[in-house]
DNA sequence: TGCGAAACTGGCCGGGTGGCCAGGACGAGA
DNA sequence: TCTCGTCCTGGCCACCCGGCCAGTTTCGCA
């Protein structure tokens, strides 16, 4: 990271309302310490306007859901699953089920997009 | 909005390094018109870390593969695929099969991730 | 004008997936 | 105690998926 002390932040915004684009460019720009980002070019962080998601609505999955929908996330089959966790390929199958009818997905890879939609996982 | 023009902005931080989001919450902290939220409260903008998407790393898909890549996402079969791009079954496995294999993934659902990771599509 | 890339289609097949049925064990709470 | 939710397991089965083989057309580029 070689982070020295007397760099710059590079800011990126991303903000649909122009208005409050403008008012934080202005604002951002004359922060000494803080550089706003060129377009295209590397930031260190971004300023996102959507405050809309990451909301804390917690779909109710139990632990065990949690571990087969992070695997499933991964790419891993039932079998895989069933060997990482210990557990039988039928039980698998039985929270991959849940998990399916919880997110209300139409198949695995319907629920981990909807999981990852709603912040349940991360990719 | 309501957008006040003499209202603070306010910004939510979410930074996963510490050194990083303790420097940008001291010089952001300083700024007249600017705002940084409390615990839970509800923000404005969002200071995410890191350069979320903008990856130049673009890997080289068609446009039949961006299409199908879509609708996998959606969580579509290889038939549902089929029907609504008004291709047969067996095309939809071929452009399947090449996703696999330029997304480096092991199935649809870890073609997927891997695409949601690097910015390919967008859940 | 030939050549490769992209798109499209077909058949075949082993293995994976998801839905259904049934059951048992365990702990929390009424 | 008895019920409820969670977790676990099994069998059965239709269907889907991914990989293999083969082929066609169309397009741009050398």
């Amino acid at each position: 990271m070689s982070a020295d002390n007397t760099a710059e932040i590079v800011l990126a915004l991303e903000i649909d309302d122009p208005a409050l684009a403008d008012r934080l460019t202005a604002l951002l720009g004359n922060v000494s310490g803080i550089r706003l980002a060129a377009p295209g070019e590397r930031a260190a962080a971004t300023v996102v306007a959507r405050d809309a998601r990451s909301m804390p609505e917690d779909i109710a999955l139990t632990q065990r859901e949690l571990d087969v929908l992070a695997l499933m996330a991964e790419g891993a089959s039932n079998k895989m699953i069933a060997r990482q966790l210990g557990i039988s390929v039928h039980t698998v199958k039985f929270h991959v089920g849940s998990l399916l009818d919880k997110l209300d997905a139409t198949g695995r890879t319907d629920a981990v997009a909807h999981a990852a939609r709603r912040g349940v996982i991360e990719l």
